[in-house]
DNA sequence: GGCGGAATCA
DNA sequence: TGATTCCGCC
């Protein structure tokens, strides 16, 4: 069968498959090493790509337990203990299974899609880094992002410098080896070295791990920003170059701390636009309608959505509605974010303004008695309305987002807290009072008109438990929710379209052998 | 097969 | 913290 078109660039960066770049241990991780399985031709028959982005299938099962029992010096395990700690991972986000399809998972690409926060956790020093972007494998030219849905995935990478572009080829062709006794790497220290000079030699643009964040300032979208910063904030010797790609990091949401390490906008200069392609408008009308095509086909958060000035984005080509098309679709000309749901209108804003959740008492008392009931405790939960219009989105209720001009002007940002419409199908969801997406890492936890302040932790996780409400296929609430709520409610299986088989993922892969000495 | 709690380990 | 081990349940 065909090879899905996302297998010719997917991949991890380099440094994702480093053990050290797992968060916490220093030994090798599963996800690691499921990673690094998947992208060695000789395990083709043992755990390969197949279906759709992500989703990969262990072909044998006991191998694999034994490949992963070798690396572990744990000649003990087995596939259903493995399975065990890769169902570990449903909570983390890291995996999900795939419903109906036997040893088949998939990495949740989705929710590593921190589009809003594309450089998160960027050196915090503790988890992966979020931007990771998907690294082309195969190919080296330029094209349009597709418009199929099978393709869109690659819009991510349409704009990444061919420089890096091979570069990165390069590095994946090299690729690194780890050995079984700590899962440290051996050899790929100097490659990694020797790929970061390689980047550097392309100039600056190893600063374009900002490119395309949708928090970026549109301007700098089009005119080349002479300010280059290095991060400072990257443990890694080359930045993991987000870009566009950021978009869709791949399996490493896994570190839910998006909290720690926000670029502000203001250093995401792209200069690689100059220098390596030309961002007309009709280039990124391509790329944003990929863009946005994308975030429908992965049920992105409507953060997902890119807006740039100007430009219209077409509606992506989504057979199965099942909410009335947002208009989000349909770029304002505001720089203004991404707003949420399909009632949020946070883009008509003519201003800057951040959402908060109301003050808790208030709020209450407008909601109803009856209401509050079944929400004591997620007072904010149904938020639909963002944004100056959104005071009629909610049906007549009542606004339930408290909508403020920033007051910080040199941010060039906007600051919208994510809502959960989610909750309102699920009035059982108990979140804690954190409702609202968590605003900028480095926006101040206590907002400046004495908002009633949330706890960036409980932002986060509730942003947390909306992207995994959001990636689940049947926009059901699903591992930690369920966990925190401590329900146990079925879940649908997803709907898998496109199921498309790759037994060529390794021709587009790296070639790598797999170490796995004896312990 | 798949799930997830519980205890345990490093 | 990220498994590993065991196990009852569906």
């Amino acid at each position: 069968s065909k090879t899905p078109n996302w297998i010719y660039w997917f991949a991890f960066p380099e440094w994702a498959y480093k053990p050290e770049s797992s968060p916490g241990s220093r030994q090798i991780q599963l996800w690691h090493f499921i990673l690094e399985l998947l992208r060695k031709q000789e395990y083709n028959d043992v755990i390969a790509w197949q279906g759709d982005y992500g989703e990969f299938v262990i072909k044998d099962p006991d191998e694999v337990a034994r490949l992963w029992g070798a690396r572990k010096c744990k000649p003990q395990m087995n596939y259903d203990k493995l399975s065990r700690a890769l169902r570990y991972y449903y909570n983390k986000r890291i995996l999900h299974k795939t419903k109906g399809k036997r040893f088949t998972y998939k990495f949740n690409f989705n929710k590593l899609v921190l589009v809003n926060y594309p450089f998160i956790d960027m050196g915090s020093g503790r988890g992966v880094p979020q931007s990771a972007p998907p690294v082309p494998t195969g190919g080296t030219h330029f094209r349009f992002p597709p418009s199929t849905p099978s393709e869109v995935l690659s819009s991510s990478e349409e704009l990444r410098s061919p420089g890096v572009f091979s570069t990165v080829a390069r590095r994946m062709a090299r690729g690194s080896v780890s050995d079984c006794s700590d899962g440290t790497s051996t050899n790929s220290e100097l490659e990694e070295a020797a790929a970061a000079a390689d980047e550097r030699a392309i100039g600056p643009d190893r600063a374009f791990r900002g490119l395309l964040a949708p928090r970026l300032p549109h301007e700098s979208l089009f005119r080349p920003a002479p300010r280059v910063h290095p991060d400072p904030l990257s443990p890694f010797p080359v930045s993991p170059l987000p870009g566009p790609g950021g978009l869709l990091s791949p399996a490493l949401s896994m570190t839910p701390t998006p909290h720690l390490a926000y670029t502000p906008s203001p250093s995401l200069s792209s200069p690689m636009m100059g220098s390596h392609f030309s961002f007309n408008p009709e280039d990124m009308k391509h790329y944003l309608q990929a863009h946005t095509q994308s975030v429908y086909n992965y049920h992105l958060s409507p953060r997902a959505f890119l807006h740039y000035p100007n430009i219209i984005v077409p509606q992506p080509h989504r057979p199965t509605l099942e909410k009335p098309a947002p208009h989000h679709l349909q770029p304002p000309p505001m720089p203004l974010p991404l707003g949420q749901q399909p009632t949020d209108d946070a883009h008509a804003s003519p201003f800057k303004f951040k959402l908060q959740p109301p003050p808790l008492g208030r709020k209450q008392r407008e909601a109803g008695s009856s209401l509050a009931a079944a929400s004591s405790s997620n007072h904010a939960s149904s938020f639909t309305g963002a944004g100056p219009n959104a005071g009629s989105a909610a049906g007549g209720a009542p606004p339930k987002i408290k909508v403020e001009p920033v007051s910080d002007l040199s941010e060039e940002d906007v600051e919208v807290t994510d809502i959960s419409e989610e909750d309102e199908l699920n009035p059982n969801s108990e979140d804690e009072e954190g409702d609202m997406f968590p605003l900028l890492p480095h926006s101040p936890p206590v907002s400046p008109g004495g908002t009633r302040c949330i706890p960036l932790k409980l932002r986060f996780k509730r942003r947390w438990s909306e992207d995994q409400r959001m990636e689940a296929d049947g926009d059901r609430d699903e591992a930690e929710d369920k966990k925190v709520r401590g329900e146990g409610e079925d879940q649908e299986d997803g709907k898998r379209e496109g199921e498309e088989t790759s037994s060529e993922l390794q021709r587009a892969t790296a070639q790598l052998s797999l170490e796995n000495a004896s312990c």
